[in-house]
DNA sequence: GCAAATCGTTACAGAGTGTTACAAATTATA
DNA sequence: TATAATTTGTAACACTCTGTAACGATTTGC
């Protein structure tokens, strides 16, 4: 989140190759180009991508079937890359299931707002649906989204804030996935006050004095150092 | 998502969200069509919308403002339409925060391909993502990776700091395999700062001291000189 | 309008991490 | 084999990030 996007640029052509891999780097993104299908397959094991602009057609398994490949095992963003430009070809690449298509030759700005805008969709965390009454059950602690209660194993009611509410509310509905100080402050509160504010960790320290049994190893709020905070109980239920 | 989509149309010109309405309806979407960023705000308030299609050039607000405000306030799909099809103003909409754009006169077929392109890519983003292999067990170890936590042989939880936990995460997502520190580096921190760090050395120091039986002959972790570090248990299995 | 509750900020202590330095191990070379 | 060069292991230290006490500001409830 934090570090530049990694960006696979999978193309038999030279040319778009380098063209691409520049542009990219000079705009702050990491971008490595491969020739074809396999080329990709070996990348894709060995570093970490978040985005794949894929030609449509390659030399051996073209784009399509590639594409469609991909989707089946895996969630990273795509954007076609195609130099015909018919509609037909437009949706066919839609519907196999890339995020974008951009026809050659591209302008670069239009190049990188498309990956941006890309990028920002698929960053963004995903939640369980917060139905009008769900109640979230978590190591024994039941959290009532709609009453704005939590009661612990033993059926007693322990107050909260309605400040460490919703931020215990934003964890719970994102659970298993690092939600930073950012993320957070927007669940909660709508808005990024200022650059440096510590209220976030303030809060989530109070909660960790109500919700754990020892605050000082947390078990059901964890900290992920310079990425923020991690909602991963032993058990979680969700019920309307 | 079990009931077909509802789409709202935003925008000025009467024929236009006729037409729209009812190429959507007939393609099995409930639709509804607005004038303007007033009657949006209305029709968001009684309905569960799943996405916006929104008129560049609106009469009171434009819909570029709409777009931004809408954006800082929930998840809901917006695909941009415009009349005018210039590059600044196809950035402009997907650096606000729209989806997609299309440009009037527009393709039904298109539409579509582009809506449904836009709201599966949503539904995904609502599904909880569960990750394949959750827990990776290998030499009596237990190393949970969506809890960030370590199990010894024993059931003891052994503490892992953020950043032994990601590379040990990184290493025994590839097992059997010799990963280059450029390589660790990568899928640890997302990026490598400079050529000579020994920074991934310590953290394998580090990790191996709560890892290894007998830290002077690492077992699990393994040297390869000049190559880089390799997981190499004597058992593993993954499961979710 | 007032008291109480809640929240955000600051400050500082402590934990986590990267860098440097040097010793030890390994490999290349004489 | 002896010696030099390269590479790795890790202690020590500096710097960064997080936890939380303290306190003042703000909001809530009456």
């Amino acid at each position: 989140m934090n570090e530049s996007p990694h960006i696979l640029i999978v193309d038999d052509d030279r040319e778009i190759r380098d063209l691409l891999t520049r542009v990219l780097k000079r705009h702050g993104f990491r971008a490595t180009a491969v020739n074809d299908g396999r080329e990709m397959t070996v990348a894709l094991r060995d570093w970490k991508i978040d985005l794949i602009i894929l030609d449509l057609m390659l030399p051996g398994e073209d784009g399509i079937t590639l594409c469609r490949d991909l989707r089946a095992q895996s969630n990273i963003p795509i954007i076609m890359l195609t130099a015909l430009g018919e509609d037909s070809d437009k949706i066919l690449g839609l519907e196999i299931g890339a995020d974008d298509y951009i026809q050659k030759p591209c302008n670069p700005r239009e190049l990188l707002a498309r990956i941006r805008a890309v990028l920002r969709r698929a960053g963004e965390v995903a939640a369980i649906e917060i139905e009008q009454d769900t109640i979230i059950e978590f190591d024994g602690w039941q959290l009532d989204l709609v009453r704005h209660s939590l009661k612990s194993a033993t059926s007693e009611y322990v107050e909260l804030t309605t400040g460490e509410f919703k931020l215990l509310a934003a964890l719970a509905s994102h659970p298993g996935r690092v939600l930073t100080r950012y993320q957070l402050m927007d669940l909660v509160k709508g808005r990024w006050s200022r650059p440096f504010e510590r209220s976030i960790d303030m809060q989530i320290s109070r909660l960790r004095r109500k919700l754990e049994s020892d605050p000082q190893n947390p078990e059901i709020i964890r900290t992920v150092r310079s990425g923020g905070y991690l909602f991963a109980p032993q058990s979680m239920t969700a019920r309307t």
